[in-house]
DNA sequence: ATTTTCCAAATTTTCGAGATTTTTACTTAA
DNA sequence: TTAAGTAAAAATCTCGAAAATTTGGAAAAT
């Protein structure tokens, strides 16, 4: 069972990051082949992954990596919002100095990150780069919240959506959109204004 | 697998309303003769509920129900209150005046039941109807927020509350905290006032 | 030419048994 | 009396194969 953690844990990579195209079958007798193990251990994992949201089951027709969808897309961001600002008005009443601190620092890494692809004519390869980064920081404004539950419902919707931008064509739209935002909400984190 | 969905629909009613109780072990071999399937489905089902968070899972130790903490059902809560105003206010700005009406009966009928426990000396079997008639309105209430996301968010918050609330003399606390609320609630959804 | 029916191949689902690990009960030593 | 060790029992995990269902395509019917 410690092989199927990591099992679940990389397919849950692979499901976020660009291995699969959406819409594909996820047939737990192949991939059985490229984790050496059983497929009922396969479809074991599909189906936790499934209750995440990041592959879709359907009765007697197997697993597939979900569709791309617009307005999942946009119903995504909106819960993140939701998450991230009740989060991140939490963390500011309870979180103290390191919080502060930490918060910061990820920040700087974030923005450093910012200007070196505004920079570059191509940013292919800074953008796995940035995307860890950005929820590095999206992780830490809502890291001092005190609810595990609005940590987890959070990282349930990170991973979704992080799968709907999962293609390299879709991502770059979505950083030039969201590259200023993030020194805003810094700032107001920091002078605690919610 | 007709069945399968069946099991777990099953199981994942049990496990909101008091039939199992909280931190119990639920063994497969045990539950294979209760649902007449083998214990290797049941082990499907119970992982697909522990994504859902309504089972407890720990490798090599297998399943159970959930613990009792007060922690948790205030952090059930916060995040109910939170998915639910955001639903409102978003189910005011999209619903028509259907939404109108479904929501007033919703909340005409959870009144009406909310009166009669009130006036009863010992109200325990209303409870379940009134667990049913609260969850309709809240429900109600977000039906036309426009994002399945935001709703199956608040379907799996409010399972898990239900849980926790699932032994009779937890219920009653939180009955008797809630009963004015619905009205407010109402009247501020149709004046529109977000 | 198009639709329907039927069969074979492929896929999914269910199952129970063997391998592994944890728990329990008991014995022995400090 | 407690602690540590150990062997038996119980529970969990993994697996591959049998059963059930869907899919794809060829033959028959309209």
């Amino acid at each position: 069972m410690e092989s199927e953690n990591k099992i679940y844990q990389e397919l849950k990579k692979r499901l976020t990051t660009d291995t699969y195209d959406h819409g594909q079958k996820l047939r737990a007798e192949v991939l059985r082949d490229e984790f050496g193990c059983s497929a009922s251990t396969v479809r074991e994992i599909l189906f936790r992954l499934a209750s995440d949201g990041l592959v879709n089951f359907q009765d007697q027709r197997g697993f597939r990596v979900p569709d791309l969808s617009p307005t999942k897309l946009i119903e995504l961001t909106h819960m993140r919002i939701l998450l991230e600002s009740e989060g991140a008005v939490l963390s500011i009443r309870q979180g103290g100095v390191g919080w502060e601190a930490s918060l910061t620092a990820a920040h700087h890494k974030l923005s450093h990150l910012e200007k070196r692809i505004h920079a570059r004519e191509d940013p292919t390869d800074l953008v796995d780069l940035w995307f860890t980064s950005e929820k590095e920081f999206h992780q830490t404004l809502i890291s001092a919240c005190g609810s595990t539950t609005l940590k987890h419902m959070h990282s349930l919707i990170y991973a979704q959506f992080r799968q709907q931008l999962m293609k390299a064509d879709r991502r770059f739209d979505f950083i030039s959109n969201n590259i200023q935002q993030h020194s805003d909400i810094l700032e107001a984190a920091l002078a605690a204004d919610e």
